[in-house]
DNA sequence: GTAGCCATACTAAACGTTTAGTATCCGAGG
DNA sequence: CCTCGGATACTAAACGTTTAGTATGGCTAC
């Protein structure tokens, strides 16, 4: 073979973005601390010193991982969502994104690894990610704002515990999925939290009462 | 002080059941590869020999803690949700558990890291995650399905997908709570979420339709 | 005294990091 | 065109520390 390969078939591209890209395979599978610089460096077919030459040391390597992989989510959704007009469309679109995100590469996986691991280990990382949930709902909140503005939503529901259902039901999809993949339908399975989701938005506001207010007391 | 304390504020409790304790609050904090067996032992006010006159080594001290959280939990949820006659009601049950777990004590959470931890690194433990999962969603599919054979809940939508996004809710509101406690109200997200649940399963069938059709085209 | 429970003291391996040295390329000077 | 000098991108080996795990000794309750 011409290009030399690793063990999980992905090509091994030389230089510093190819050390990241396997760092952030091995942290997505391994997580922060069950990963060695050795590991990083056999699976991008260097030694430990071209990681030393490029990095400071682990925890800059683990950085620069996050922030590329962040950024590159963000622009990938801006660029899908923005030029969509109606809200509801956007919504489904962004679901899909994180769908098919989830079901080929696990790019979506490591930000989920890490953030959880980060959590009490790691206090500026996890402030990094932190930033980014925040403004992940915000962007939901100003698309469910903007429909109801439109009269597409109804009003009667507060855009930011929206949002928060919203972006909790794509992350527990997630979760599901990559814990059993041959059980969950990724794909199926955010489509059905994108239509309850908007059934839910889209219904008439005096009817949700008859239906839930039996359940709500103690 | 009579009875020592570590530095987070527990109470030491002597014996194997303290060192367990311990160790699933060492987990959930630090992940399984970041928990050394000294800072179990250190927590837990012992020394190693003592870890390892009551576990074989440190993952069986992983193993024996993952299952006492999942029974744990398991077994509160049945005890208070099965004489709950009104499967409404019993959704919303589970719902504000989970929250309440989340919120006060973290041993949600620890099933939460390690499950993310262990999908890669350790087979058998991550089949007794998925293991839990499934039971865990099919209950909440015999639920939905009773609700629906008793005509509460509408019959036009697959329980088993219905399950999924109830699931997937509640794991991703506790996701984002952990992440950020400050910005989440994990009660109050979780109700929203189950008031929106209990909506779309509520509403009639052809009620949804005309609702999401427009933008289910891609 | 003996069995249960733990502390102490240790080993071998793995870890992150540093260092010294090497191969390869590239533009400038003769 | 050749070659020199330095920058770039590494390798190989070593360092000190931390790790999981073990072997052994001792105290306490019965």
């Amino acid at each position: 073979m011409a290009t030399p390969a690793n063990g999980r078939g992905r090509r091994i591209e030389p230089g510093k973005g190819g050390i990241l890209l396997t760092a952030i395979d091995c942290f997505t599978r391994h997580g922060y601390a069950g990963t060695s610089i050795d590991r990083i460096a056999r699976a991008a077919g260097v030694t430990k010193g071209a990681l030393y030459y490029h990095f400071r040391d682990k925890e800059q390597l683990l950085f620069e991982a996050v922030k590329e992989r962040i950024g590159a989510f963000e622009s990938y959704v801006l660029g899908k969502v923005e030029p969509i007009a109606d809200p509801a469309k956007s919504l489904r679109a962004i679901a899909r994104i994180c769908a098919e995100n989830a079901a080929t590469d696990n790019h979506r996986r490591f930000i989920l690894t890490l953030m959880v691991e980060a959590l009490d280990t790691n206090v500026t990382l996890s402030g990094e990610f932190r930033e980014m949930l925040r403004r992940f709902r915000s962007f939901h909140r100003h698309l469910i704002r903007s429909g109801q503005e439109s009269g597409l939503f109804r009003n009667d529901v507060d855009a930011s515990a929206a949002a928060e259902t919203f972006v909790g039901g794509i992350l527990g999809a997630e979760v599901q999925f990559y814990q059993d993949p041959e059980a969950i339908d990724v794909r199926s399975s955010l489509e059905t939290h994108v239509d309850q989701f908007l059934a839910w938005l889209t219904m008439p506001p005096d009817a949700q009462r008859r239906a839930t207010q039996s359940a709500r007391e103690v």
